[in-house]
DNA sequence: GGGAACCCTGTAGCCGGTATAGAGTCAAGC
DNA sequence: GCTTGACTCTATACCGGCTACAGGGTTCCC
């Protein structure tokens, strides 16, 4: 099958086979005499496997990992298991992040109703009042990922 | 005060101030005879307020419209509230994708133990399984942002 | 043989910075 | 006066995970 057929029955972009390619995460399949790319069945199976893990947000270098232990079937795999637990505490604190921005902004919303001018707008009012409020070093660090 | 100072004081780095004034978040200042920026409170106090929306995770392009915004303070401010009410409704739409997220690796990392080979991991299988189960267009569309 | 739909490579853009290279400037100490 | 080290300048490239575009070649159907 062409690249097109293999991106359609994926789910996915034409570019991004090629590019899952260029990253190695995709084997360079064999060519037909004019230069397209001619697919078999595990390609497609190995670019869904790389679409599920993408869909559960796995980074591709964590992917190409992956991909790799699994080729070799007869290791320990705790390094899968490190990794997913990995994964997941990052999902975590970025969900709990996530929900105290949520309350920050909800409040936030709660103080400018419709139709003010902007002299008056409570949310531009706390917005520069917060900032003032700010230490140094608050955001510089560690709050980032 | 000189571009160091500035940055240690809203706690950014030197680099950041220089990226955000190339990108007209934050006004050219004045130059000493040998070419270096010369701040004054003004430009502290608008880097924070950048940094603070920042850290309210409002995407630059958005700041930038609240600054042009802010500096016409005759204006009503409807805009502002409907930019909040945007980002709080992208952050709500990100938070629920998380937990669905958080809760399919959960039950993923359940799958295996340690100690296990490769050939019998839970995981491992799991995913494959789950991958050759998806429909072509599942996660093509409609799913990222 | 003409046009549509497909394929190829290479390159640039998105976001919000971060990192590097290579050069100039300034203040303090010897 | 000279060196050292901290600071500053510009320009450019890099990160992830794609996406888009330019400028060509191929295949297939009417």
């Amino acid at each position: 099958m062409r690249i097109g057929e293999l991106a359609r029955r994926a789910g996915v972009d034409v570019q991004t086979v090629r590019y899952y390619e260029r990253e190695g995460l995709l084997e360079a399949p064999g060519r037909t005499p004019s230069g397209y790319r001619a697919y078999g069945p595990a390609h497609l199976e190995r670019l869904r496997f790389v679409r599920h893990c993408r869909s559960l947000d796995i980074p591709l270098a964590d992917i190409r990992r992956v991909l790799a232990l699994a080729d070799s079937r007869s290791v320990a795999c705790d390094e899968v298991n490190r990794l997913v637990d990995v994964h997941l505490a990052r999902v975590r604190e970025r969900r709990a992040a996530l929900e105290r921005l949520e309350r920050q902004l909800a409040a936030l919303r709660s103080q400018c109703a419709s139709g003010h001018r902007i002299a008056d707008c409570g949310i531009l009012e706390e917005l520069i009042h917060a900032a003032q409020g700010e230490a140094c070093a608050c955001h510089a660090e560690g709050e980032r990922r």
